[in-house]
DNA sequence: TCACGGTGGCTACCACCGTTAGCCAGTGGA
DNA sequence: TCCACTGGCTAACGGTGGTAGCCACCGTGA
């Protein structure tokens, strides 16, 4: 059974070098084989990145609940929020794979996204607006800062503190 | 000169069928033309969506600076919020177009995401760090729904006005 | 009137993409 | 011993963006 390694192979072209090298023929030469033999292990392309974002949601949901645990000084919010941002910058390839697109519910486990996203529900004091909007705040954010889009010379740490800010429990 | 022409044709097939159908040989078709005659008018695919990314980013700053004239009751913030959030999901293919993916600045005319992005400035009170945040909200809570990425039954309404509330200046 | 150069079409390609069909060598069990 | 399964392979298909090079038209200046 391949199928562990191709995923690995796949996502370590992703991490490195981005989507655009992330093609069939490029991911069956790291492996030693031709393109169409990965087709003995995987239905599709759409399958492979499934796996990818899978395992995505699954890293970022473990280290938001660790960071909802231990929110330190600053809170809660800014605890995930900062855990979000930390997280999704370490892979900015693979956080945009996971999150940009028409999402394929079909291809991953029910309720992973509702899972990983918990932390903000938890953090808004369990209000699911407030956690929603949260939750998209902190994507615009990090989508917004990994395609470059901010103006040159932002300080973003201080709009990411105007964000958390913003949602952090009325004290 | 039909550059008009053929920009105004690509945001036809654009908006009414999404950006896999806009191929450079569909766009020929439209015109009655093959592809490669395109490139008498046009360097590169890349050039043709700057065109449409200027459209919007135009046809997007003139909405909100307007929604900020006219604040209504619900307060400035509320106003330019529920402007982008109705233009947006409009034109989704052409706002997801505008602003996904590695922007390229160098084929757009500087200054217009400023100019476009000014009013989320006046309605927070010009303050840079919460208008960049609260631009990146926007921003998220409209491709998130524009891409399906919300529970379905998310009641969005009354998370547009928690969105609001997090940044309405306070009374 | 005629030659000329620019404009804007065309066909024939190229390299690359995901994917399929069909062949075949090895291997493990009945 | 035979048989079926596994997991490779080559060849090919239709699609993509894009290039090279040819040619008909058409307005201008000599």
């Amino acid at each position: 059974m391949r199928l562990q390694e191709i995923v690995s192979a796949a996502r370590a072209i992703l991490d490195e070098e981005g989507d655009d090298a992330l093609t069939m023929r490029r991911l069956g030469d790291d492996l030693g084989i031709r393109a169409p033999s990965l087709y003995k292990h995987v239905h599709d392309k759409a399958e492979l990145e499934a796996a990818l974002i899978e395992d995505s949601f699954f890293e970022l949901g473990d280290a938001l609940h660790a960071a909802l645990a231990r929110p330190g000084r600053s809170g809660p919010v800014a605890s995930v929020l900062r855990t979000y941002r930390r997280l999704s910058l370490a892979h900015p390839n693979r956080y945009r794979l996971a999150t940009s697109g028409r999402l394929r519910r079909d291809l991953l486990p029910e309720c992973l996204e509702e899972w990983a996203g918990q932390p903000f529900f938890f953090a808004t004091e369990r209000n699911p607006h407030r956690s929603q909007a949260l939750w998209s705040l902190a994507h615009g954010m990090v989508i917004l800062e990994i395609d470059g889009r901010y103006p040159p010379g932002s300080d973003l740490d201080r709009t990411w503190r105007a964000a958390a800010a913003a949602f952090a429990p009325a004290a």
